[in-house]
This record gives structure tokens, C-alpha cells and sequence, in this order.
DNA sequence: CTGGATCCGGCAGGATACTG
DNA sequence: CAGTATCCTGCCGGATCCAG
């Protein structure tokens, strides 16, 4: 699919769905070596496809959070189903 | 996955499911817009993965065709589901 | 802390021409 | 018909600096 497209999307949605809400920090510590502008780039294509929501909490330093929406979740169960596939793949390519 | 990489690969394991056998000028005239090194490109690495099966037949001028594995048909199901999700998207976004 | 603006290099991918 | 070789280009994504 053309929505996910972008080095970074699957990840994103991956950690989102493993660990629920998360602020922009944490993504930009878990998602490992991504970069702070192209965090915020997907951040904002994945919620222009109502796959994420985005909330702005009025704290002194300002923060942000995101979090994967009902809508967004169905394609959990296909992500899920593809990260799957990837592993048994894994080992089907390395044994030969 | 990094598997399913480049533009083409996942319209042109729809096209061999939809239609099974396929030879090298099927697919460069069913596949829209592919340009011949791209689609060798492509199907060489779909081969690599096992996805599809490659077989030259020894006929006058030289064919070759090719066919989705039985290991590749367990992709089938995944990405019709992702396929219809797609589709369901569409509509979702057009409408806001 | 969140994220926009800018600059830049590399590479995916398109067009074309050629070979067995 | 099937595929390779070569060249060229846009744009994706990384680094860095700046702002609210």
C-alpha cells in the first residue's frame, strides 16, 4: 500500500501498537535512529490517513501525544499477520 | 516488509495471482507503466525470495514464465485483506 | 520539547539502445 | 522474446540550525 509508504511508518505504527499512547520523545528514542524531522514528517501523513490522532497537552514545556486510532487498529491485525509471514520468511531464506 | 521494496513488486504478484502463468511480455503489457528493466529487475528479486518461479521453455524464439509459488500463495490472503482494508481507506478519506 | 526551514548527497527508477 | 548496459533525474531521507 501507498500509505505506508516512507522508511519509517511500519516502525512507528509498530511501536504505537505495542506500547499505546506515546509522546514525541519517547518515539524519537524508540524508533532507533530515526531523526526528529522525518519523525514529524510520517507522524503527519500517518495522521492525515486518520491512523493516528494527535493531542496537545497544555503542560510548561509542551507535549505531545500520539496514539493509534480505532480506525487505524484494523490494520493491526494485518500488520500483525505480515510481521508473521516476515519471520517464518526469515528462516525459510536462511536455512536455503 | 522490506521484501514486498520497490514500486512494482506488489502489482506485479497481484497480476500473477489474478491471472496465474504469466510470460515476460504479459506482465510488461499488463503491468501499467513498468518499463522492462524494472520488471526483470523486480522478478529477479521476487525469485531470490521464493515468491515466484521462473521457467524457460525452449521454444523458437526463447520464452519465459513465471508463476507464484506455493510458498508465495501464503502471501495471497494477507494482501487481499490489505487489498480490501485499502479499498475500504479510499473511501474513508474521500468522504473526510 | 515539538517541530519547521534549509541544504545536500545517494539511490530508486525511467528512457533508450543493444545482445542472444 | 527476454534481458542487460548505460546514462540521467527527481526526490527521499539525513544533518543541521532555528523558533514557539
Amino acid at each position: 500500500m501507498e500509505v505506508l509508504n516512507g522508511k519509517w511508518k511500519i516502525l512507528i505504527i509498530g511501536t504505537l501498537m505495542a506500547g499505546g499512547k506515546k509522546r514525541f520523545m519517547e518515539l524519537l528514542r524508540e524508533v532507533d535512529g530515526i531523526a526528529a524531522k522525518m519523525l514529524s514528517k510520517e507522524l503527519q501523513e500517518l495522521e492525515m490517513h486518520k491512523l493516528i490522532s494527535r493531542t496537545v497537552c497544555n503542560t510548561k514545556p509542551i507535549t505531545v501525544e500520539y496514539e493509534i486510532t480505532e480506525y487505524g487498529k484494523k490494520l493491526e491485525k494485518i500488520l500483525l499477520e505480515l510481521t508473521n509471514w516476515g519471520m517464518e520468511h526469515r528462516e525459510m531464506i536462511l536455512k536455503g
